[in-house]
DNA sequence: TGATTGTATGAGTGGTTTTTCATATCAATA
DNA sequence: TATTGATATGAAAAACCACTCATACAATCA
């Protein structure tokens, strides 16, 4: 079992965009580029209060973004498998867009 | 005399995204990265009302991302020489992070 | 100068998004 | 099974945004 939640609704580039243009799920997102991480981890490195994370990551979810999976009481997130497979260093390819971050932005 | 607006704000990865976050906006952009275009050709082209078009307009100066110049009764906009100068094909950066849209796509 | 064309702006409105709060769910463990 | 820990959810409040309308401004032309 992998997908916990919705499936993408209609991905468009400005709904990746709009998924994206947010600070709080900008920096999940950096962050999962390092790789998978739970979502305690990420409360608190990131400093963003659990429930409002929580909101921010099923936005990322219905976006095709993240995907999530149970791991015990917790629960551990990761970029979806298809932006994972094309991605190149920071650069995440949405198929109508691409975008790229540098490392020591934002 | 060149650019006929403010200045860009604080210019962040949020930012740049929450501005290209519309599809009217992505249009006009999109639009331009084919080149420099008028007001009055883009409301044509693209099927958007004049004071719509206009208040995208200032979100996108407002953001760094276009500029403006007078031409006659007309203005004429571009995607700003920054991004110009750093733009391969259809991708664009902002220095924070970079975006390239498939040509067939949005 | 007055009229016309092209574009910008401000205010108002409705709609959406973000945030918070309280509560529910799910899994592990005592 | 009751309790605890981790996360999700729904509803309500707050903040924000896109759109429209009326009007202003700038440049040209008669």
């Amino acid at each position: 079992m992998v997908e916990t939640d919705t499936q993408a609704e209609e991905i468009s580039c400005a709904s990746i965009l709009k998924a994206l243009a947010d600070d709080t799920r900008l920096l999940v997102v950096k962050h999962l580029l390092a790789g998978e991480a739970h979502v305690g981890e990420m409360q608190e490195e990131l400093g963003v209060e659990q429930s409002l994370l929580s909101h921010h990551l099923k936005h990322l979810r219905k976006a095709g973004i993240v995907e999530s999976q149970r791991d015990g009481k917790a629960v551990l997130y990761r970029l979806t498998p298809a932006l994972e497979d094309r991605r190149r260093g920071r650069t995440l390819d949405f198929g109508c867009c691409q975008i790229s971050f540098r490392s020591d932005c934002c």
